[in-house]
DNA sequence: TATGAAAGGTTGAACCC
DNA sequence: GGGTTCAACCTTTCATA
């Protein structure tokens, strides 16, 4: 199946798993869709097998378990390397998570959670060691997330 | 519970449930700690009750869905405000994440997957109206995701 | 590709320590 | 707070069209 092969059923799977990835059974979308459970659950196979689904996961505020330090680290990443230095920064201790900005001079984001400020201090000189350019670090208050709503648009194919 | 009540079974759940919150089972945890699954269960239960754990998200590769304009919006709201136009913003249709960073100038980071350039443009406007000053776009290649590594340091307490 | 049925695993609730 | 039991639910696998 290819790239633009995701229909409606398909959809609405992905909006369902994104509001609740976990208490959503393959029968509850199934009975809003009126098809079969067992149709649900070959598509969500097939969305992952295709990569359209990367995964599932529990979202944690980590403000209320206890960790505050919660830091954008802002780098720089010449742009040949720049996947390659993100899949790298993703498996150091503390990182969350990894955006890839495809312009300008701060293209890599990286999302750590530290400890302590000495935590946060080795956090950026392994990333530095790796061979991105940190130039900046903010603090993060907050992050929310939402289903895309395009995934529950009953129209356009 | 208080903040820092959160002992060693709650931080391997709440790696576990980071990793894959869909096909984890309480009894899959339950066994590699050594403790029933009823009382995973009944951890998990307290943790989502206690704000820790805020929800369950498939992850989604909005590029291989067929959705390549993925974008952060950069905006800058009044101190004050900014945490009430975070909330706003994450229901314009549109809009996946919302990132509020504690100083400095553009400190609010939204994150949207668009159908086209006209809706780009669309959700730029609603957030405007909402007021926020929209400062600057960036297109995202990707993001990526990993469980915090500090839950999972069989350690410190 | 969608469906249905049987087998096995998972959960939730009530109850006990 | 942790553990046990059991009924209800969900998923997996296989057969069928």
């Amino acid at each position: 199946m290819t790239l633009q092969g995701i229909d409606e059923l398909d959809r609405q799977i992905l909006f369902a798993l994104q509001r609740d990835g976990r208490e959503t059974s393959s029968r509850d979308i199934a009975e809003r869709m009126d098809v079969s459970p067992s149709t649900v659950r070959k598509r969500i196979d097939r969305l992952e097998d295709q990569g359209v689904i990367t995964g599932y996961r529990a979202e944690v505020d980590f403000d209320r378990a206890g960790y505050q330090l919660q830091v954008q680290i802002s780098c720089s990443a010449p742009v040949p390397e720049r996947e390659a230095l993100a899949d790298a920064a993703l498996e150091v201790d503390g990182v969350v998570s990894v955006r890839e900005i495809a312009s300008g001079e701060e293209n890599v984001q990286v999302r750590v959670v530290a400890t302590d400020n000495d935590d946060l201090t080795r956090i950026a000189g392994e990333l530095s060691e790796l061979g991105l350019s940190v130039s900046g670090e903010l603090l993060i208050r907050r992050e929310t997330f939402t289903p895309w709503a395009g995934f529950d648009e009953r129209s356009e194919e």
